[in-house]
DNA sequence: ACGATAGGCAAGAAACTACTTGCCTAACAA
DNA sequence: TTGTTAGGCAAGTAGTTTCTTGCCTATCGT
């Protein structure tokens, strides 16, 4: 259950399939791949990337809604709120430690 | 930078230790191995503890300090916080969504 | 000084992950 | 019907990661 996030999140490609959806949510699979190598410069293959949409989706962060031949991605960031559950955090006026 | 932060969190030990450090903060290595094989019947060695301790170090989660022969482990939850900026959640009034 | 306790380093084994390759099905257009 | 486009499945390989084993250093008590 909580194993399925973190596995999810600990893929750099991933992270940064998240970061696109963020910006365009609802990409097809080719949409996606595109991105990736036009912006990211990665080269990757299109079954590669298929199976990281897989494990987002069982992570929970990525819904999918087929439309005839097409699949459309959706972000669902509902699932990252119980990170913080788990380890409360102090108020976020500090932003974050910086070794001085 | 973000890497070690997700890799850190993507072992369900290294999880656990983060759970212990959060109901008691300042354990030393022994006192977290033991906790780890009482309260959560894992059968792990002192050194992969250790090895573990590492890795949330390096990802800021965790902050140590040496007092003697004792190295004391501090909880830091602020890199978690660089999680909820990366990907925006909606209100937390709805707290997830279960399939139906 | 000696033993015991707390922790560290490093090399190798075992398990897991990401990625590729090759083939297959479904929807749409000519 | 034939070709094309969107996506899926599965087996194998290469690269990581986790964990163990064995040895080593530092601190403290007697």
């Amino acid at each position: 259950m909580a194993d399925d996030l973190f596995k999810a999140l600990a893929d750099p490609t991933r992270r940064t399939i998240l970061d696109e959806l963020t910006e365009k949510s609802g990409q097809t699979l080719f949409e996606i791949c595109s991105r990736l190598s036009m912006k990211h410069q990665l080269g990757i293959s299109r079954q590669a990337v298929s199976q990281h949409l897989a494990l987002l989706e069982a992570a929970g962060l990525v819904e999918t809604r087929r439309e005839g031949r097409y699949k459309f991605h959706d972000l669902n960031t509902a699932p990252l709120r119980r990170i913080a559950e788990r380890w409360p955090m102090p108020d976020p006026s500090e932003p974050e430690k910086r070794t001085p």
